[in-house]
DNA sequence: CAACCGCCCTGGGAGC
DNA sequence: TGCTCCCAGGGCGGTT
């Protein structure tokens, strides 16, 4: 599952094969992706890539005729190669270059989106306008998160889960980050002192820029088949190991629901 | 408005 | 081996 660090290494990955580069063809074999592929997507046809950007998960690829949203979703993959490649199952979408390459996307479950939009979508497209700050910018602070989470009842997990909160904090990075910062994650966002969102706001930053450096190791075989990346798993100390024994302290482990998405703690560790 | 829940989808693993 | 069942997950959109 493309987490923001995956996200990021696509964009670094897709970014030199697509800057300068004219769009010569725009291929849609399927449009049932999270929303249907607008027929205005095509438009960009013979226009010129002039970057590839990133906000939260979305990468934003700009060119002289206007703007694509992409969204990788859950499965969702893009690779760049040469444009007669054999096209497999679940390729749904083409981007043609002059080079002779072309970006391909691949989306197994169809949750990702490819949409159109003429002006940057940025500042004023609905999906992207009402977007927290970059996890790892100077937008993310320490007193940004705290006064964000004053009055919330809502368990911190799902809170830093939130994308109008912070983006790009996935249901691996929550659970990591919380039992780091030693965070129950079922208690109250609003009743969390001062003090241990001082522990969390740095923790956050770390474990999303490290990944991000691990996944440099994608980056070299960006246009392999798979860059599944084992990366991480190695260093997960909760996510996934519900039932077994923590890391720092021996208790089990618990495992829970918590707003349908699976959740790991220890209940010694985190308070 | 805050909080919560259902839903979209397929591959892969577990269980029989 | 092959079938069925269930789970994973981001994030929108609707409901309370």
């Amino acid at each position: 599952m493309p987490e923001l660090p995956e996200v990021e290494v696509s964009r670094l990955g897709i970014s030199p094969h697509l800057t300068g580069q004219q769009i010569t063809q725009v291929i849609v074999r399927d449009r049932r992706l999270r929303w249907p592929v607008p027929a205005s997507l095509e438009t960009v046809a013979g226009a010129t890539i002039e970057g590839v950007e990133r906000r939260a998960k979305y990468l934003i690829i700009s060119t002289t005729k206007g703007y694509l949203i992409v969204h990788l979703g859950m499965s969702g993959a893009l690779r760049v190669v040469p444009a007669d490649s054999l096209v497999v199952k679940h390729d749904h979408i083409d981007l043609v270059l002059g080079s002779g390459l072309c970006l391909r996307f691949n989306d197994p479950r169809r949750f990702g989106c490819w949409l159109y939009s003429a002006t940057h979508p940025s500042a004023d497209h609905p999906l992207l306008r009402e977007l927290g700050p970059e996890p790892l910018t100077d937008a993310f602070t320490l007193d940004y998160l705290f006064n964000a989470s004053r009055g919330r009842q809502q368990a911190i997990k799902t809170f830093i889960m939130d994308n109008h909160v912070v983006v790009g904090v996935g249901n691996i990075y929550a659970n990591e980050s919380l039992f780091k910062a030693g965070i129950h994650p079922k208690r109250a966002a609003g009743k969390v002192s001062k003090a241990r969102y001082q522990r969390l706001v740095p923790i956050i930053k770390e474990t999303l820029a490290r990944a991000i450096e691990q996944g440099g190791t994608t980056l070299q075989d960006f246009t392999q088949a798979d860059g599944q990346p084992g990366y991480f798993k190695q260093e997960l100390m909760v996510y996934g190991r519900g039932g077994k024994a923590c890391m720092q302290c021996k208790s089990t482990l618990k495992e829970i629901r918590l707003g349908q998405r699976s959740t790991v703690y220890c209940p010694q560790c985190q308070r």
